[in-house]
DNA sequence: CATGATCAGTTAAGCGCTTAATCACCCTAC
DNA sequence: GTAGGGTGATTAAGCGCTTAACTGATCATG
């Protein structure tokens, strides 16, 4: 009916004891009998009473939040399924529990480090979930400043940081592996920005595996993740001195990209060009030929890395986990070298 | 530095007066004069002091907080760029200002129920987005019931229930004239689920126009936005009797999954078939051949409709807001219906 | 039978902020 | 000289909940 809000005040006149007789029956500590929690609760959920999160922030200093802000462009945003994944997987950590979800997207490093000072400022979330480090990220440094607890997703970067992380230098290595083995030696990676560590991380391994394999210098170029960069980057490789027979990207939307340049290029994928995605998506699925592509367990890191955060909320150890190796799903966008 | 967070009676105690004054002058309401508010203005950015939402909220009742539930399956929601669109928009509108977007994401319209009546019951929120509308809604019904300020994103649905809406029935009759331009003559729409207010309002308008343009009976088929669905359809409508030439999507993916269909059936698109999606997005522009869509201004309906809420929330009247038109975008899935 | 324990509650302070009510001045006006 | 009117502050109550400290019983124990 109405939009009257029952407070524990209500409750306990209803039941005729005192406030914080309510409150721990309520909490389920002691200090009440069987019998009269068992009244109070009867009548709370008559009542559908529902504890204000304020009222509790207040009195107990814990938001029963956690936050995460993606600082990429919007332009980009839209297009991979991988933050919309990373969400779920998130929710599905938190559901049924007290904690919600702040969301901020904004687009420069500077509003970022913001929403953090200010969340934690305002006492709005226990910790947040940090993606897509950076060297030195200066997030880091934030929240070890302000004690905020804090979770990130990716790579450990320092023992007292804890983290979610997913071995994707194994990754890089078996699809070489897997390219090598299909014949073909000049092999390019197209990298994200060279400021993530991920994309260095993933880089040293593609050198370092190019190396043991014998195939001469590796080659690495970087676009955004955009379809715009990676089309113009593609573009170059294909058409530069000693074009490479297989190209590894970093995401699933410039694979898609350079799908459509070899296109027009008049390459034939994968009988004169082999393609690999990261991060699989439907994306890979839908397009013709569909993509092979690294699958990473994403909506698991999300799910993970929420189950830390709260773990180190509530004083637990901090660790590192990792999670499910990625694998390869190899599709119609790999091939046999061609000859000669 | 440390992790304390100055309140208002350390700025108090800096400035020397009380907290009340501190209060008026960080407000700015009458009560202290110029000097005074200058000089604990100074101090509470020199202490970094950000007021406790927690204590704002309890005092005033306000949250600053709005939220947006979404029920899709994570199946379908990681692949479509519509939802991130509606965050950034919503984000942008919400950027500089003190409120914050709490987002959950759910598969069940039940648990979207409850998410927006914990919220109401915890004071989360001062008002909530609502998406993806259905026949009767019971969220309308609970947001009236709590008396929660909410903000429907789609059509309108009762006078007394703000909204933003966007003109889909003129787009649909535009794009169907556009084919018909063509020379097409049996087009098939392939639909959202019927459930959605949205999809019949299409639906209708669709059955409208084709009457009025003499192409004998409507067609409409379902799907559930997801790939897997809309390639079964797909493939029935094409492979059954009288084959339609030109086929009319409710959203991006679904034509992206029709394309592979086509591909699959030998059948050239857009010689001998013609696709068009609805909701642009870089998807649309990345495959081969790229896809003609109608472009719905979705950023920019989440920021109207945030901007909407918060006047709701303020007291502000009941509005219904339309957004910008739709347009068509033609690239090259669609063509001249094939001869005969 | 006085002495602790133990149990079941109550009281009241406090979390950080807002705001109505109050107060102490100083200034005009009659 | 005193009533009235602004200013520029202070006081204190209250928002809804938690929790340490306290109170009164009841009950076993030496």
């Amino acid at each position: 009916m109405g939009a009257k809000r029952p407070t524990i005040s209500d409750i306990a006149k209803a039941a005729g004891v005192s406030t914080g007789a309510v409150s721990y029956a309520l909490n389920n500590r002691p200090g009440v009998s069987e019998p009269t929690r068992r009244r109070i609760m009867d009548i709370a959920d008559r009542l559908g009473w529902v504890p204000s999160s304020a009222a509790r922030s207040l009195s107990d200093g814990r938001a029963n939040a956690i936050g995460l802000v993606v600082d990429r462009p919007a332009r980009v945003i839209g297009v991979e399924p991988y933050f919309m994944q990373l969400i779920s997987g998130i929710q599905g950590a938190l559901a049924g529990g007290p904690t919600s979800l702040l969301l901020q997207v904004t687009d420069n490093a500077a509003a970022e480090l913001a929403a953090y000072r200010r969340w934690w400022g305002e006492r709005r979330v226990d910790g947040v979930l940090l993606v897509d480090l950076v060297q030195n990220d200066p997030r880091v440094e934030l929240v070890q400043e302000l004690r905020l607890p804090a979770v990130v997703l990716g790579e450990p970067v320092a023992p007292e940081v804890p983290c979610v992380w997913t071995d994707d230098e194994t990754a890089v290595i078996e699809v070489l592996e897997y390219l090598v083995a299909l014949g073909h030696r000049r092999i390019v990676r197209v990298a994200g920005p060279t400021r993530f560590v991920h994309t260095q991380t993933r880089s040293r391994a593609f050198t370092t595996a190019v190396a043991r394999l014998g195939l001469g210098e590796a080659r690495v170029v970087h676009a955004d993740y955009s379809d715009e960069a990676a089309a113009r980057v593609t573009r170059r490789v294909l058409t530069g001195g000693s074009p490479p027979t297989a190209l590894v990207f970093d995401n699933d939307v410039m694979a898609v990209s350079a799908l459509g340049v070899a296109h027009e290029l008049g390459l034939s994928v994968p009988d004169q060009l082999s393609l690999v995605a990261w991060d699989d998506s439907a994306l890979c699925r839908l397009v013709r030929p569909a993509l092979s592509a690294v699958r990473r367990p994403i909506a698991e890191r999300g799910a993970a890395a929420v189950r830390l955060l709260l773990d180190v909320i509530g004083g637990g150890p901090v660790e590192q986990v990792k999670t499910s190796d990625p694998e390869l799903v190899p599709r119609s966008s790999t091939g046999q070298a061609p000859a000669g």
